[in-house]
This record gives structure tokens, sequence and C-alpha cells, in this order.
RNA sequence: GUCCCCAUCGUCUAGCCUGGUCCAGGACACCGGCCUUUCACGCCGGCGACACCGGUUCAAAUCCGGUUGGGGACGCCA
């Protein structure tokens, strides 16, 4: 069987985000799956928006996901005689021509046609004028102006448009630089891709796609246009829906492998099956299971596959994940990393994402003062100083690293003692401790605390609680 | 406006191709309960959908047609 070749081709007038991310995937899932290339080219025609510095950025996004390439990152830019060589192709064959209409006309009539209720599209005022090459010339295709033009899409099945409904597209620019629907063409034709895999947002590109391969006499590649991803008011994705950045989304605590399984599930399916390796889903994704609808983007289920992952992850590789966070939301620089291993350990059924295992961190690194208001008003009071204080003695009495067996102990023996529930002993311990009243368990608090700053705490919110009517 | 794509719970989806096993299954979210030193986690349960109309058929979520609705595209952007 043929080696399988599929690419992705961002432009770089703006970071990855996640529809990006998505068709990234799918491209580089069914690459993987065949033991094919997956190629990388950079689509920079648009010299007036492409920048340099987004180029990076999406490098930097499509590795963080771990979508690595096998070819490029090619870029259109560095490819002006390949293009140029198909172009003096075509003009020589016929097959194109040159147009010095004014772009100020062209617009001015597409909104007369637009007004009219007819199709804007251009006239074919100059196909057969003959026209020589000159300074504001461009060349367009002659597209077939009868006869339909269809194809087998891969995952959408046949479609079909009439060619009346197309019309001579511009191949090149007045500057020479070529325009999007021909580059693409030359690009997978001399990159030898063999599935074009993108948005539906291309299928009605494909039909002008396929004229120029048929007058190149190229072989054509399978054709699949994935579903959309839409934003909450089923709109397609853009920027005005906020954060969709894939690096916004790395800020923001989410694993990579999360975003991969939440981005992988959207638009295709495997029976019943939500969590997925990147091994499952190298070995299990094809494009016989994508949908055919767009999806709405739900952040919940982002966020509850995020909570998965931070649960599943080893104690050590979530600390160094989390790291990053204790520096930016808490000030924490270079913990002792065994110790961030204890203490996310004791976080990671409880946050969802790192941003929020940070914030939830803060005691372990912190004092907890100040308490939280009603947390330390309910807890903190006079009527507690006594059982705070005992606690304290009895924990003073323990060895020195405290075990959370002895804790353990510690506290259901004081509760049966001091005839309390063990609630009413531990929330007041809790809020000494921690400042809030929603903690991991106390044991597990206390013991990677260590004694020394247990009695520390305890010994303050004595102090505080004393303070109080 | 024209062309194209799409249509199962609020959302992601299974089922549809190869009609009966579907008074439609799973997941997220939501609600209730259990567990419990708090909060989470986990477990159990609940709510909740085949857009509509017509046709084919003994039988339609599944096939066909139409309607409606949603989306996308109509650049010397990609």
């Amino acid at each position: 069987m043929k080696e399988v070749r599929t690419r992705f081709s961002p432009s770089p007038t703006g970071s990855l985000h996640l529809g990006g991310a998505h068709t990234a995937l799918f491209n580089w899932l069914i690459a993987r799956h065949f033991e094919g290339v997956f190629i990388l080219r950079i689509e920079d025609t648009d010299r007036e928006r492409s920048r340099e510095e987004f180029v990076e950025e999406i490098l930097a996004a499509m590795r963080w996901l771990g979508l690595d390439w096998d070819e490029g990152p090619y870029r259109q830019s560095e490819r002006g005689p390949i293009y140029q060589d198909y172009i003096d192709r075509l003009l020589a064959g016929g097959a194109a021509y040159y147009c010095n209409c004014p772009p100020g006309e062209l617009e001015a009539r597409r909104q007369a046609a637009l007004a009219r209720g007819d199709k804007p599209k251009y006239d074919g005022r100059c196909r057969e004028r003959g026209l020589a090459r000159g300074p504001d010339t461009v060349v367009r295709f002659k597209t077939p102006l009868t006869g339909v033009t269809h194809w087998r899409d891969g995952i959408k099945g046949p479609i079909a448009f009439d060619n009346q409904e197309l019309d001579d597209l511009v191949l090149q620019r007045a500057d020479g630089v070529p325009t999007y629907n021909f580059a693409v063409v030359v690009d997978d034709i001399t990159m030898g891709v063999t599935q074009v895999i993108r948005g539906e947002d291309h299928i009605p590109n494909t039909p002008r796609q396929l004229v120029i391969y048929r007058a190149l006499g190229a072989e054509l590649p399978l054709f699949a246009h994935m579903p959309l991803m839409l934003g909450k008011d089923r709109a397609k994705l853009s920027k005005r829906h906020g954060a969709l950045s894939v690096l916004a989304y790395r800020e923001q605590g989410f694993l990579p492998q999360a975003l991969v399984n939440y981005l992988a599930r959207l638009g295709w399916s495997h029976g019943d099956q939500e969590i997925f390796s990147r091994e499952e889903l190298i070995e299990y994704f094809t494009l016989e299971h994508v949908t055919t609808s767009p999806g709405v983007f739900d952040e919940e289920k982002l966020l509850w596959l995020n909570s998965h992952y931070l649960k599943e992850m080893p104690p050590p590789e979530l600390a160094r994940a989390l790291t990053p966070f204790l520096a930016k939301t808490l000030g924490v620089t270079d913990p002792d990393q065994a110790y961030v291993a204890k203490v996310a350990a004791t976080l990671s059924a409880r946050a969802k994402t790192l941003v929020e295992m940070a914030q939830m961190a803060r005691f372990y690194f912190q004092d907890p003062r100040p308490y939280d208001d009603k947390a330390a008003t309910k807890f903190l009071t006079r009527e507690n100083v006594p059982m705070l204080q005992e606690a304290s003695r009895r924990l003073e009495a323990l060895p020195d690293p405290i075990s959370q067996e002895a804790l353990a102990q510690l506290f259901t023996g004081l509760a049966a003692e001091t005839g309390r529930k063990m609630k009413d002993v531990a929330q007041p311990v809790r809020v000494a401790l921690t400042g809030k009243t929603a903690s991991p368990g106390l044991y597990e608090i206390s013991s990677i605390l260590g004694k020394a700053k247990t009695l520390l705490r305890m010994a303050n919110a004595v102090k505080w609680a004393a303070g109080t009517k």
C-alpha cells in the first residue's frame, strides 16, 4: 500500500487555536495510525499579516501537544520558484491567463452582484483578451464553464459542484506571490500529500483546487472535510470566543493529554470509550468514525478530562507539572520536588486544573493567616481554645516525623475523651492549619507540614481564638 | 441572495451504510442518595433526545422526498 502522507498547514497570522489544533491532531493521528508521514507547512503567502512570532508560537503549541512532524516546517514564502514553474506551465498550456482588472473595480462589481442577489463572481472579461504580463496583471485560472466537479469526500461522501458556480480565480497576485488555492495544490502535489484533511469550511475551495489538479494532470489525493468546532453560540470558533489559543490552555493549567483526548473525541468516537491514551488513539483512529456534523466546544468536559488526568498522574510527574504554577500563583520558587510531590498527591483529586491546584496548595507553603473570615468566626472560638490546647499538648508528645497513623489515633482519642464528634475536633484544627474549612485530610496535611509547623499554627490559632469574645 | 454541508438528551456521542435485538445506549453537566473529620474523589440512582411532514415497508432513529432549522463559503485572506 502507498505511504500515507498528511499535512497540517497553518497560516502564521495568529496563534494556534483550538480549531487548528483539532485539524492538526486528526492529520497527525491518521499519519501515525498508518505509519505514514506528517508534514508541517507554514502558509505565509499573506505577507501583510504573517508574523514570525506566530510561527514560533504555533510550533511551541504543536510541541506541547506532542504533535511531532516528520517533514518541515516548509514555508510557502521560500518556494517562489516552484510556484512560478507551475504558473508558467499553466500559462503555456492555455489553462491560465493574465488579467488587469483593477481591484477596486472588482470589488465594486462584487458588491453590485450581491446587491442584485447574484453570486458575486468574476465575469471573465479578460479571459479572451490575450493580455501580456504587465506591472498590474494577475494570473487567473481558466475554469471550465460547464460540467460538474465532484469527488468522494473521505468523511462526507459524494459532493458535487456545478462548474457554473465557480469563477476564474486568481492564481498569482500582481506582485508574483501565489494565492492560497494555487499554492496549496502545488504544495500538496510536490509534497506527495495523499490525504488532505481539513475543516469543512474548505469544502467550497475543493472544486476550485480540483480543476487545477486536473489542468496539471496530477493525481488526486483523498479529500476529507472534518466537522467544524463551534463556540457556545454555535458559530465557527474565532478570537471573539475568548482565550482559545492552545497556549492559553497551557497557561490555565490544562494538561496536553487532556486537550488531545478532548479534541480527539470531538467529531470522532470509538464506541462508548471516553478516555484514550495516545497509543489507543493512534491504534483506533481512522476517518471511518469521524462525525459529519459540527460540534460545540464544551469546556466543562475538557475540565473533567483534565481532572481525570490530574488524578492519574504519578506524583513526581505531577510535581514537575505543578512547579511552574507554584511560582506564578504563589511566588514559590525552586521548591523541594519530593515535598511538592507529597503536596500534589493530596490535591490531585480536588483540583481541576494546575492553576487551581497551586491555589489550593497555598497553606503548604505559606502561613494560613489571615484566616478565612467565616471559617475563623465559626471554629476559632473561645470555647474551642481548651480543645486546641489539648490537641497541641498531645501533638507535642508525638515522635517527630509524625505518622498519619499516630495522628489518626490522637484525634480519635481526643474526640472520644472530650465527648465531641470527630468533625467538632477536626474543623477547628483544619482552620488552624489551613485557614479554611475545606482541605485535604487532616492527617495528611499535618504529616506533610511536619511537627514544628503544625504546632506553630496551632499556637497561632489559639492566640487568635483567645482574643475573640 | 446564490451554492455547499449538517440535523439523536442542554453538550459530546453510540446506533443509521447492512430497517426489526432501541418505548434509543454511554459520557459531561445538573439533581438526589451513599461513603466521610471538611472539601473533593468514588459508588448508586434520577432528569433528559430520534426537528417536522409525507412516502416505501408487515416493520423506520435507521431507506427516499420535501419543509424547517443550524452552519459554512462566495477576496490579488487562508
